[in-house]
DNA sequence: CGGTGTGTTGAGTAGACTCAATATGCGTGG
DNA sequence: CCACGCATATTGAGTCTACTCAACACACCG
């Protein structure tokens, strides 16, 4: 039954795995990816607003971030990215990069070059359609931090966004229902939320009080995991991932 | 030098030449898209947020909108879809719908099924690599949507939107320079821009009164492009198309 | 000619912001 | 080992943006 004589285990061979059945050569085409492994220190920007010629990353150790800076200096904050995550997509795939990334720990990322994916989706087709895939995930959860932001109060925010962390961390085992570990400032969480850094405290101060969840000393506890639902409105459907749908 | 023999001048296969050279036999597959017209009427929900099966869409004639709901029975619309946009990707990628899709004038659109495009996919591996970049470019605007709802006060965002609603217009010959045809309701505004329906009428006026872009019986009018690009902040980078990239 | 959808305006409220002061923790250099 | 600086966290006081509730205008349509 196992046609697989490869089994490559790195995160990325199995996030698209589970949108497009990979062969071999495929799988072979994407170790590619791996070549050119770097390290950088936390601050460290990746890349630049406005870059031409970027690179993307794979990232396999550490977190960071991708944002978009306003002409009065206020940064929003996209999204996270977390071990197993790509990084920097349509920067490559566009000519000049409509938002930066950085590095918030010390992180460890593959560089993937335009040429590198380019020459991958001529060679091997499947990987084109797999990755489309699996940036439409991705897209999925902009837009859902896109309801965050227009439709929901500061306290539902912090909720809805802390859980969909702890979803994402706990699909590559770094959380489970406890909570996670977290190295994001309220700085970050403020500039994610599109709230001001003293009124990210005080919801914090609120929810903890309430018995909903502690966010302290770097660690995000769940105090009550299925109010803090409620009060979301979390569904978790657009972070859907099952079997190969594609033969 | 013109190698081309076929001329299909769909808006769908001059969108995706701007991102990736396509060939006769390319072009040709994507002609299995436009079998399928129909015609719908204002506020009919060609897709239902939660559907399975759901089908994909070319829209040809008139306007659109994707949208979320809470479980308040507010709404967040994520975007506006005007003719020649490709409506639904996402929804027939994944089992389920992850947002709703209704018609708010009367439309004219091209139901492309799940198995055409996997097909065109397959036989055309091209075509994955162009799609790809034009849900790149969909998801670009999508996190400027973000950024607006984020970090802008109410009156930079109804600028920043008008302004790019004007911009994507044009480049289908839909508006110029002092304006376009509009036939969004209040409520349509404030759903996108996550303001209330009498917020939006607020700053429609204080914006018409300071001759900055009056907004009525259907039609926006740029009263003052230039002093409406500055306070919204407005940089068209991220709308960018430019000629083939990928031969 | 009344109903329904849309737009307009006023009055009062509240959630989130700004400014400002004060902790707390950590790394570096003396 | 202590002192200092810097980043982050916390709390208070006052303000303002955008909200809610409510009333009314206007147009279109059956």
């Amino acid at each position: 039954m196992e046609t697989r004589t490869l089994t490559l285990d790195s995160p990325l061979t199995r996030k698209l795995s589970a949108f497009v059945a990979l062969s071999d050569s495929d799988q072979e085409t994407l170790l590619h990816f791996y070549r050119r492994r770097r390290r950088f220190q936390p601050g460290h920007e990746l890349i630049h607003e406005g870059q031409t010629k970027a690179s993307a990353y794979i990232l396999a150790e550490g977190w960071a971030c991708s944002y978009k800076l306003l002409s009065d200096g206020e940064r929003q904050i996209v999204d996270f990215q977390i071990p197993g995550d790509f990084l920097g997509l349509r920067s490559i795939l566009f000519r000049t990069s409509d938002h930066g990334i950085e590095a918030i720990t010390r992180i460890e990322a593959s560089e993937v070059l335009r040429s590198d994916i380019l020459d991958a989706f001529a060679h091997a087709p499947r990987l084109a359609t797999a990755v489309l895939w699996a940036a439409s995930r991705d897209e999925a959860m902009v837009v859902e931090h896109l309801v965050n932001l227009g439709r929901r109060s500061a306290e539902e925010r912090m909720a809805h966004f802390l859980l969909e962390l702890g979803a994402r961390l706990q699909l590559v085992g770094l959380g489970d229902r406890t909570g996670f570990d977290c190295p994001l400032t309220q700085y970050h969480l403020a500039d994610a939320l599109g709230l001001s850094a003293v009124h990210v405290n005080r919801v914090l101060r609120h929810m903890r009080e309430n018995g909903l969840v502690t966010f302290r000393n770097g660690r995000v506890a769940f105090d009550d995991f299925a109010r803090l639902g409620d009060i979301a409105g979390f569904d978790m459907a657009y972070l859907d991932q099952e079997g190969p749908r594609l033969r």
